[in-house]
DNA sequence: TTAATTGCAAATGGTTTGCAATATT
DNA sequence: AATATTGCAAACCATTTGCAATTAA
């Protein structure tokens, strides 16, 4: 916990930004909740309980921020707003996502099951890859056995 | 062209509804630029092109009514619109696309080449997959030949 | 004291909707 | 006549922005 604020924290002041207490606040709702990919109406209100004062304005950006120093990358999972998880970071490891279409549960794929695929495309149409996204959309185990 | 404009007249009125002359201009534009992902408004301006007359929401309700009869699907490239393309009929077969982050670009990638990543989420995760989506973001062959 | 941050309210922009007018069955 | 379709303008809703007040370097 401690270290990753502290690590963002440097991240920020490497390029002359700084982690104030609101972002900061922001950044540990994001860190308690690391397991739900959060939109950001729903950061507010998270960061209302901890601190009411905070402007909704001042969520997104936050959230801007964080993703353009790589801390978080935001997801559109299909439901008209962004949503927000703790990136891959530098070393470039990409997740993917099963949505149930009938709880709307995510469950995240940790593991980067397109390499092969990749290769395909970048011989095959001589495009070089930047980043992928993959959402496989159906059944959780729990809402297909019924 | 011709068939595919009476397959959809009776893929309509098989649920009681009608091919209008507005609808059918909507799915003359989409034919005509079946190579291109036209967003609601790139659809319209073509629209009134051909019959000045037609407003924006009847574009937007067209589309929602063409996606709702499996004839197009929309498609969230992440520019802040849908932008909509021929769907894959019934038989299931997926594409995916590249989006050339330079450019803005979009090609095709027809084969669907997640077949073995399809089968291990499916035993792995107890995940049945009704649908799925691939973003590949990068640079185009022109694009990265600078 | 100069620049960055913030809250508020207003603006934005793609999309949707209420409604009265028009067309279809 | 009863129902569906359409155009227009207004509403919607997530997000962004202008601005004046506050805070930090």
């Amino acid at each position: 916990m401690k270290e990753l604020i502290i690590g963002v924290e440097e991240k920020l002041r490497a390029k002359e930004h700084k982690l104030t207490p609101r972002r900061e606040l922001v950044l540990r709702v994001l860190m308690e909740n690391s397991d739900k990919h959060l939109s950001a109406e729903e950061v507010y209100n998270l960061v209302k309980v901890k601190e009411p004062e905070v402007g909704l304005a001042t969520v997104y950006r936050t959230l801007e921020l964080f993703v353009n120093f790589d801390i978080i990358n935001g997801i559109d999972f299909g439901d008209g707003r962004k949503r927000y998880e703790f990136g891959a970071g530098d070393d470039e490891h990409h997740h993917h996502h099963l949505i149930c279409i009938k709880c709307g549960d995510i469950i995240e794929v940790d593991e980067d099951l397109l390499d092969a695929l990749e290769e395909r495309v970048t011989r095959d149409y001589g495009f070089s890859i930047v980043d992928h996204e993959l959402k496989i959309f159906g059944h959780c185990k729990k809402c297909s056995g019924e």
